[in-house]
DNA sequence: AGCACGCCGACT
DNA sequence: GTCGGCGTGCTC
């Protein structure tokens, strides 16, 4: 009897994938890749198969796979890169190809009512069991529902309880039920534009645009993998760059994936992807629904797309014979997923490129200092686009130092007439407020001076309670400051978050023009966003406020000034790369202004003109800031110049959170030796989120050198950790190249 | 993740 | 005594 069996991974938080017996009737449609439909305890659920095996001994214990599911099998491609992924980012396999999988029709337990209780049945039920009255009465409507649905009507706690005993006393029943798939939409293909290639390849290429061109296209004939940086201010031409490489590649038979930080945000790339290549593009982002997305998908695999544009998870596009991927804007940190899988698309990219014979081209006006770093030491090939195609110079610049302000206003004498000014000249009027302050920091109002952790460089969080500043990388910590230890000062400030007196303040004193908000709390409605937008580059509305959301691609063309209410509150987060984020940020929003026929300026308000993310951003010279920011880097061993992983350690109560990131570390030091060169324990320290939802959480960081040694170790401090019984009641969650440490 | 099992306080 | 709260452990 030669049996086989079938390792499958189920979309579950477990390390393992599990193992079935594969029906004889199906042993010759079951490979690696395929998509099967698998009993999981009492539910069946979609898994993918990792490996086929024969099977030898008794069947006992074992399950069967159920069938085979409708969604096509993975290609070998997409296996070994959700294996990588698994092993480099500790994430489980099955969380991976879940993460990877398009939407699967869900499987879900329904019950049905099978027979009412008689009126004396029901008297005695309403006495002893309420709640399965209430259950009962929800179920009436003939209807089967999920359990999700009953909760909902009853508004009880376990209802999978109540639903047993009412099952045993044969009320009701359950079956599986596979949710149906809208049938595949046929794309009507009226509605994409006609290909117009003349439109944006008749214009003349500059002297660095074909450079970069010719370098990639060769690179691209070649098909072996290479990287290519793209540094270029906004409007130098990029994206054009970017089209007639995927061009090039298209020609030559091969594929594209165009990735994006958010589609949402950026309609004008689609519409220039669509007007180039038509229905041979096919868009993946996070507002599709399942139907569509699985549409799409479909569309890919079968090679029916050349040209996949998407956010981060659209690196996952099945694309067979891929050419080149564009990681736009690759300093975004919407690449990296802040929940598990912790990948980051970037190096996923990369990762993919090079198993496919693939180029990757990263653009951006400000690189993360990893890629420049990569690009300065030949890892990348660098290219530079220096200049403004459509002339408009960068606008002028001016750091306010707000240390002379005493009033309350959040506006400097400065930043008020030049506000007064805009606003008799009839121009537009942008104002950033990074509002997301939350971890309280403590400044000098008379030197403007942070205290800073003297072994980390981050700035140390000021605890209400102790009264002590603390450092949440390696758990250093000093008293609160009564004087100012530099200038003598005793004009300490806690800067809080929210600087909601800005919207206040505008229309206090600018009643009779409109102000808009725009952030997280202002756009959370479907279309809201567009809408906003829309009254603003049509000129309705005057005053714009807003955080992050505001500097990223929008063109607005009558901005005449911009003003960055306080550039602090991002330098001053406890994050090695908050001084990063800051001229990222500031030189995205100084881009906002001059982009039309109106000379832009800008001001920028702050405590610390020193800073020098500030003084680099103010003169448009990202490489004076890379000079300086890797002199740091290196001093203090951080990234591009070591590895991190952070290890969050969560629990219900504080001492098992403690104790179990203590333990992690003990752990780690014993453990350590040659096989990981480096090894740098910091902590554990309280995160800078310490509770959520009534979760302890603590945290630590490890260093190291390479690259490859850092995930195995991690592996192996956790199996040690459990062996020893070190976790209780506690979890860990692991963060390879952590982009945010809270 | 979800869900069953099992151990403890508040009610008939 | 039971009901139902939450902590612990397993899913082939």
């Amino acid at each position: 009897l030669n049996m086989l069996k079938a390792d499958v991974a189920v979309p579950i938080p477990i390390d393992t994938p599990l193992t079935y017996l594969i029906p004889s009737e199906l042993q010759e449609s079951i490979g690696v890749g395929t998509q099967v439909v698998v009993p999981v305890r009492n539910k069946v659920v979609t898994g993918v198969v990792c490996d086929v095996a024969p099977h030898e001994g008794d069947v006992a214990g074992l399950k069967s796979i159920r069938e085979i599911a409708s969604a096509p099998r993975f290609a070998s491609e997409l296996m070994k890169l959700a294996r990588w992924i698994s092993e480099y980012y500790i994430a489980p396999i099955g969380e991976v190809l879940g993460a990877m999988s398009p939407p699967h029709p869900r499987l879900r337990r329904v019950y049905r009512l099978l027979r009412k209780p008689g009126s004396l049945e029901l008297e005695i039920m309403r006495a002893s069991h309420p709640e399965h009255v209430c259950v009962l009465e929800a179920l009436s409507g003939d209807r089967p529902l999920t359990l999700e649905t009953i909760r909902r009507k009853t508004r009880l706690k376990g209802i999978a309880r109540h639903l047993g005993s009412l099952e045993e006393g044969g009320y009701v029943s359950h079956q599986v039920f596979a949710g149906k798939r809208r049938g595949r939409r046929t794309k009507s293909r009226a509605d994409s534009p006609p290909v117009d290639t003349e439109l944006d390849s008749g214009f003349q290429l500059t002297q660095e645009q074909s450079e970069a061109y010719e370098g990639i296209a060769a690179a691209i004939d070649r098909g072996r993998s290479a990287t290519f940086l793209l540094f270029g201010v906004t409007g130098s031409g990029k994206t054009e760059v970017y089209l007639r490489s995927i061009d090039h590649a298209v020609k030559k038979g091969r594929r594209a994936v165009y990735l994006v930080p958010e589609i949402g945000l950026t309609p004008q790339i689609m519409d220039r992807v669509r007007r180039r290549f038509g229905d041979r593009c096919g868009v993946l982002h996070s507002r599709l629904s399942s139907g569509e997305r699985y549409s799409t998908w479909a569309d890919i695999q079968s090679g029916r797309i050349d040209v996949v544009v998407g956010a981060r998870s659209a690196i996952f596009a099945p694309v067979e014979n891929l050419g080149v991927i564009i990681v736009d804007e690759e300093h975004d940190a919407s690449y990296k997923q802040q929940e598990s899988p912790r990948y980051n698309a970037r190096e996923v990219a990369i990762v993919r490129a090079k198993e496919a014979g693939a180029v990757v081209i990263l653009g951006s006006a400000t690189p993360t200092i990893e890629s420049y770093h990569n690009a300065v030491t030949g890892k990348y090939r660098l290219h530079e686009l220096p200049e403004r195609i459509s002339g408009g110079d960068l606008p002028a610049v001016s750091v306010i130092d707000m240390r002379t302000t005493r009033d309350e206003s959040p506006f400097s004498k400065e930043a008020q007439g030049s506000i007064g000014a805009s606003v008799g000249r009839e121009e537009q009027i942008l104002l950033f407020l990074n509002r997301r302050g939350f971890s309280n920091y403590v400044q000098c109002r008379e030197c403007g001076i942070v205290p800073r952790c003297r072994n980390c460089q981050v700035s140390l969080t000021y605890h209400l309670g102790r009264k002590v500043l603390r450092c949440h990388y390696c758990g250093y910590a000093e008293r609160g400051w009564e004087t100012c230890p530099k200038c003598g000062g005793t004009n300490i400030e806690y800067v809080g978050s929210g600087t909601q007196k800005v919207e206040e303040y505008i229309s206090e004193n600018f009643a009779e023009v409109s102000c808009v908000r725009f952030d997280r709390d202002s756009t959370r409605r479907k279309g809201s966003a567009e809408s906003l937008l829309s009254d603003f580059s049509n000129g309705l509305v005057r005053f714009l406020v807003g955080t992050q959301m505001v500097a990223k691609g929008h063109d607005f063309r009558k901005v005449g000034l911009v003003v960055v209410v306080n550039a602090d509150v991002s330098m001053n987060l406890p994050d090695f790369r908050a001084g990063e984020r800051t001229f990222q940020i500031l030189t995205q929003v100084a881009g906002r202004a001059g982009r039309g026929e109106v000379p832009g300026k800008v001001l920028i308000q702050t405590f610390n003109p020193d800073h020098h993310s500030l003084a680099h951003a103010a003169c448009h010279d990202f490489k004076g800031f890379y000079e300086q920011e890797v002199l740091m880097r290196r001093d203090l061993r951080y990234p591009p110049f070591s590895r991190l992983a952070r290890i969050v350690v969560e629990s219900r109560r504080q001492e098992s959170a403690k104790r179990a990131a203590e333990g992690f570390v003990s752990v780690a030091k014993a453990l350590r030796d040659e096989s990981i060169p480096g090894l740098d324990v910091m902590g554990p320290s309280r995160a800078p989120l310490s509770k959520i939802r009534n979760n302890y959480r603590w945290h630590l960081l490890l260093k190291g050198e390479e690259r490859k040694s850092l995930s195995p170790f991690i592996r192996r401090c956790l199996r040690e950790l459990d062996s020893r019984r070190l976790a209780e009641a506690a979890r860990f969650s692991i963060d390879i190249d952590p982009q945010v440490m809270m």
